[in-house]
DNA sequence: CTAAATACCTGATGGC
DNA sequence: TGCCATCAGGTATTTA
C-alpha cells in the first residue's frame, strides 16, 4: 500500500490510541525481514502511547521512551478496533496484535511480509532505515535551491531519482508518475538536465499530489486501508498510473507504460516529451 | 563513492 | 482445470 499519503492516512487514523496503555501482545507469525522486537515491546506493557508519528514511509506508535515502527512494506495494513468485545475474526495475515488496557486492539496485517516491525529508543527518533533519510517533502528545508542542487549532481533518470529516499522521502511508484505528468516532464529525462524552472515546477507538483493523496485518504489499489478499515479514494484521481493505453486527459495520446529500475512507469509521450 | 540488479514473500491474473 | 510466467504500493543487500 504505502507511499507517504497512505502512511500519513494510517498514522492519523491511529490517533484514538493516544493515551491507551499497552496490556499485552501476540505475535501470531514471526520470521520477518527483521525479528519482531519482543523484549522491547514487553518492556512497554503498562505504559501509554503518547502519540502517533510518521517519518518517510514509516508509521510509528510513540511511547514515552521509544518508537514502535510498523513499516507496511507493499501490502501492510494497521487496523484499530475500539473494543475487544465483538472483535471480527482474525484474518489469515493478521500477524501481530496489540491489546490495550481500555479494550482497544491494534492488528498488523501484511500478506507479503515485506513489512518491518522495529523498536528505536527515544520518541520521534529516526526510523531504522538502512540509509540516512532525506528531507520530508513538506519540510521547508526541502526548497527549490536544495532540490536543484541535488538534481544537478546526478544523471539518473528523474523518475527513479525522485523515488530515492536519500533525495526526498515519501514519493513512491504511483505518486512519482503522477507528479511528473502534472509537471509535464519526461520520466526518462536525466536529473541533471532539469532547469531551475523544471526543479521548482516538479517540487511543487510532488507536494501537490502528495497533499491531494492525503486529502483523498490515500490510493487503494488492493491492500491499502485506513485504520478504521475504509479504503482510500485517491486511486480515482490517478491520471497516468495504471492507465496504459488510455487517452491522456490533456491531449488524448495513449498513455505508455515502460520499465525503469525494475518498476513500471506511466506517462504521456506527447505531454511529457524530452 | 554511485548505480544497477537481486532478494525478500504471497497472491492475482493471463496465456496456453 | 492446471501449470507457468509475470506483475504488484518498498527497501535491504549484493554486485558491478
Amino acid at each position: 500500500m504505502p507511499e507517504l499519503p497512505e502512511v500519513e492516512t494510517v498514522k492519523n487514523g491511529l490517533k484514538p490510541i493516544i493515551g491507551s496503555k499497552l496490556k499485552g501482545f501476540i505475535v501470531h507469525k514471526d520470521g520477518w525481514r527483521k525479528p519482531v522486537p519482543v523484549d522491547k515491546l514487553t518492556a512497554q506493557i503498562g505504559k501509554p502511547i503518547t502519540d502517533t508519528y510518521r517519518r518517510a514511509k514509516w508509521p510509528a506508535l510513540v511511547f514515552e521512551d521509544g518508537c514502535l515502527w510498523m513499516h507496511l512494506g507493499m501490502s501492510g495494513q494497521i487496523r484499530l478496533f475500539n473494543s475487544d468485545k465483538n472483535l471480527p475474526p482474525l484474518e489469515k495475515h493478521d500477524h501481530i496484535e496489540l491489546f490495550f488496557e481500555d479494550g482497544k486492539v491494534i492488528r498488523f496485517k501484511d500478506e507479503r511480509r515485506f513489512g518491518i516491525v522495529a523498536w528505536t529508543d527515544h520518541p520521534y527518533s529516526e526510523p531504522p532505515s538502512s540509509e540516512k533519510l532525506g528531507p520530508e517533502p513538506f519540510d521547508p528545508e526541502w526548497d527549490d535551491s536544495y532540490f536543484y542542487k541535488q538534481l544537478s549532481q546526478y544523471k539518473t533518470p528523474i523518475k527513479p531519482f525522485i523515488m530515492n529516499a536519500k533525495i526526498v522521502v515519501g514519493v513512491g511508484n504511483i505518486y512519482a508518475s503522477e507528479a511528473l505528468f502534472l509537471a509535464r516532464i519526461s520520466p526518462l529525462k536525466p536529473a541533471n538536465t532539469l532547469t531551475k524552472h523544471d526543479a521548482a515546477n516538479l517540487r511543487g507538483k510532488i507536494i501537490q499530489v502528495l497533499q491531494a493523496g492525503i486529502k483523498g485518504g490515500g490510493s487503494t489499489l488492493k491492500d491499502h486501508r485506513m485504520a478504521n478499515g475504509e479504503i482510500g479514494d485517491y486511486q480515482n484521481s490517478h491520471t497516468v498510473y495504471g492507465k496504459e493505453g488510455r487517452p491522456c486527459v490533456v491531449c488524448g495520446t495513449p498513455i505508455v507504460k515502460i520499465t525503469q529500475a525494475t518498476r513500471s512507469t506511466f506517462y504521456c509521450p506527447s505531454c511529457q516529451s524530452d
